[in-house]
DNA sequence: TATTGTTATACTCTATAACTATA
DNA sequence: TATAGTTATAGAGTATAACAATA
């Protein structure tokens, strides 16, 4: 309930977050179809490509339920970027794990959305950290470490 | 090919920002859910709620194909929150409209929205200043007006 | 009994192509 | 002929509920 809510200044940084949200989130799409994948894809192999998951975790990792996760994988896998493998520790879990093309795709994926991410680049350092502290506070980042 | 890209201040800010379309896009979908709206549902009403508008035009401003749009509309007209009016000066055209009920549902999304965005109330003035600016840099924005 | 992954089902969003009514 | 909106179709993501295998 705070007037600050609706000032003209607080407004106008909404209105900037709204845009590098829709920006980044259609850099990202747009990078995703380069490579014939569809976001949800995109998000589940570049996950995969930094470390095998079971499937009930890629569904926590999403947001969203484990039987989405099924399809999603089957796709990749169709196309010879994920495979699944048994979890010898419960033969109930199976691990889905990027194939070698698929790391490599994920890897050309991510440098694609680096490539897209370049506007920082027209900060200078000290404007870097000013914008990390800034974002931090607004997240509730406590630096962790 | 900048080595900035891969400096760990870049990859801090980078990943702060996606931490930020993380959680802008889910609040933006939970906001829509409790009044039974998708989000590209609630899309659409919040722009129709601001103006009416033509549904070629509606389409343009998702940047989707224009036949999805008929299908938005049309649930959204089925609940009362949209009507669809004739354009007197083209017709072929069809203007798309908030009813009263659905600019006030509208309105109350909003509302919801702007809560969500709420922790920016911890930044002070001087530090909002500081933020909208190195957003506006960051997105080339050169302040228009 | 509880959990993991899957299947079956239904809804929405999406793009493409063909259609209609206007212009 | 070109344009606005729609319809038809198909693919993908999503949630829910029910199921088999395993714990």
């Amino acid at each position: 309930m705070s007037s600050r809510r609706t000032d003209p200044l607080t407004l106008e940084v909404v209105d900037l977050i709204g845009t590098v949200v829709t920006r980044y989130h259609e850099e990202y799409e747009q990078a995703a179809a380069e490579h014939s994948l569809t976001g949800a894809q995109a998000r589940v192999l570049a996950l995969l490509a930094a470390q095998p998951t079971p499937m009930r975790r890629i569904a926590q990792s999403l947001r969203c339920e484990p039987s989405n996760v099924t399809g999603i994988v089957d796709r990749l896998e169709a196309r010879g970027l994920v495979e699944r493998r048994p979890d010898p520790a419960d033969r109930r879990v199976k691990i889905a794990a990027a194939t070698e093309e698929g790391s490599a795709t994920a890897r050309r994926l991510r440098d694609a959305l680096d490539f897209a991410r370049e506007p920082l680049a027209g900060l200078s350092d000290e404007e870097r950290t000013s914008l990390r502290d800034l974002l931090r506070r607004m997240l509730g980042v406590t630096d962790g470490a």
